[in-house]
DNA sequence: CTGAAAGCGCTTACAG
DNA sequence: CTGAAAGCGCTTACAG
């Protein structure tokens, strides 16, 4: 069943001309006389002709596809990125070459080295979790241009200088979520959840305390609590907040999912979030919003990261000289009913507060 | 910066050996001399040495990518059958060539135009509404195997009888979800949302009629709503449901996403879902267990269907005489608290009653 | 055990 | 305006 593709020399044979003026032909060269053009199309059409974009790579030494790295594809947030890079890849003609981690570092060297031998001419990689630099350079090679998503790589200005890097803007972001804490009139407020050493986690901590800084305050180590970045972990490590004094009337959490699960971990112990315990997420991911109550959170747009990341590889494959990028996205906060003002002894809820920068 | 790759020739002359003894170190041929090999290999180290999958392709006239072409990755259910289908494939080194369509049919042309050009063994497509066979015919070939998901292409048995077919069992799940609100006492059932000329769709509609049929009852025309598959159209076409007399007291929806749809717009009416209305799902998305009140829905495990098409793709391509397959993947009923039993105008809650299928 | 040679489907100076 | 020829990086009978 699967038979000989139609190829160059078939049309040309058919068409009565030889297989460079095919070539000719099909990139629309203004050399080749109407008439000869005319019988090579029909023969085109008729004989079903496929390009082979391969072969024609080969022999220019050039790549049209781009090989993207996800490493949690089931999360909406990357799958949108990866929907956006896709999409501006597209519109310019690459093809997207995908590997999906699953956040194991092993797989991700096996991916990238599959996803190498198909000679992509740029990567975008939005790494697994503890990734190591020297390791992706060894497969990655010198000049494949690269551009690293949402996670900074450790030394990575030591091992990979010459690589692109995208990340959301983490440290803005927890900030303007502690402000709008801090005007709520909170003076306790917790950063929960995430993996400390993570670069987003710690960028958005470090959010999280200049905020606290402008207004005066140094943050408890027990406000300080880790999880994995999972609704059922959160949930678990809930009791942490509370196990000793000053306990927080707020938190900023490192993203909705663990927003959502500390909300039910909330509820279990009896608060109730937005009325007597402020939550704040990160993502703007569906369920905030329908979330109860709806979730106040910081909203990215990872489809136009994606195909911002796409469009900064394309400029580096067709060139190389452009310089480095470190780019941060804008974010935004949106106030839902999650966030409400600290419940005082007397059980009154207190006006907002300005606060002084 | 981007210089020549290091090739077979370059190992070749280092070693002191021809082109083909590199390619049958490369391949690992038991011919070769223990010392040659040995010098050999230590040159593709040294060199850091990529092999050419596109070259070797064509020169061996096969391929090794596959084509996974997705009407909406930003759905999580496309997203992680996505990623089982990469998984699958990544594991027998084949390389997937995404192509995300956005639910357009035009893209969905232009995207498998350019996906062809690059010679994939097999195409798993999860097609955009309103797909059309011939043009998908006209433009895949007769050539490359080619395995459906989710949708049912129209006269697909009479255009393209040759590709294979995955879907979830959508009738079963919706008779699970119809028996399941019969049991609880409801027999005023709407069918909620979805598009009826969809396969998907038709075929849930067929279950939950089948399963009324079973206790005898038939469905009023006003308990078929209509809508897109999206939170916020479903909310706006709720009160489609109680226009007239017989009103339902429970809704078997389209898909989860439609169903907290409807939550909200009953409750924007005053009703209470899981009090005084009862609701189910399907897919079982993370919000299904976060909504309130937690939604009772199928659950499917589109990971392992991606996992699923990639193994029937790969069985076509290495055997294109296996027969054709059709194949449902199983569904399972989640029970959480929108479905409850039906308010008698008593106001009292009635226990479950058993029914005859 | 190893090499010379032909060829996969294309492109691109170079002649004419 | 069109064709002959060389070559991209590999593979694979075929000799020896």
């Amino acid at each position: 069943m699967k038979q000989r593709r139609v190829t160059f020399s078939d049309i040309a044979t058919a068409a009565g001309v030889s297989r460079a003026t095919v070539s000719l032909v099909l990139h629309g060269s203004p050399l080749i006389a109407a008439e000869t053009r005319a019988r090579v199309e029909q023969q085109l059409q008729t004989q079903g002709y496929v390009y082979n974009r391969a072969a024609a790579d080969l022999r220019r030494r050039r790549s049209s596809s781009v090989a993207m790295v996800i490493n949690d594809l089931s999360n909406p947030f990357f799958a949108e990125f990866a929907a956006g890079v896709d999409e501006a890849l597209g519109a310019t003609g690459y093809v997207t070459l995908l590997g999906s981690t699953g956040e194991s570092v092993e797989r991700q060297q096996k991916v990238l080295t599959s996803l190498m031998e198909h000679d992509p001419a740029g990567i975008i990689l939005s790494p697994a979790e503890g990734s190591d630099s020297r390791r992706l350079l060894s497969v990655i090679g010198a000049h494949t241009p690269t551009l690293v998503f949402n996670r900074e790589l450790p030394h990575a200005q030591k091992i990979v200088p010459h690589w692109d890097f995208l990340a959301l803007d983490n440290r803005h972001g927890a900030r303007l979520a502690t402000k709008h804490l801090l005007q709520l009139g909170h003076r306790r407020i917790a950063f929960f959840g995430g993996h400390a050493d993570s670069s987003s986690c710690s960028e958005r901590r470090k959010g999280y305390r200049e905020a606290l800084a402008a207004a005066g305050i140094v943050a408890e180590p027990q406000w300080l609590v880790e999880s994995a970045p999972t609704r059922l972990e959160a949930a678990t490590q809930t009791s942490a907040l509370f196990i000793r004094d000053p306990v927080p009337t707020a938190a900023v959490c490192y993203n909705d999912a663990v927003a959502l699960g500390l909300m039910l971990g909330l509820a279990a112990r009896g608060r109730r979030p937005g009325y007597d315990f402020a939550v704040t997420g990160f993502d703007n991911i569906p369920e905030a919003d329908v979330s109860m109550p709806p979730l106040t959170t910081v909203a990215t747009d990872p489809r136009a990261c994606g195909r911002r990341a796409a469009e900064c590889v394309l400029a580096r494959i067709h060139d190389s000289d452009v310089p480095v990028t470190r780019m941060i996205t804008p974010v935004q906060l949106v106030v839902r009913a999650s966030t409400c003002p600290p419940l005082r002894p007397s059980g009154r809820k207190p006006r907002a507060e300005p606060i002084e920068p």
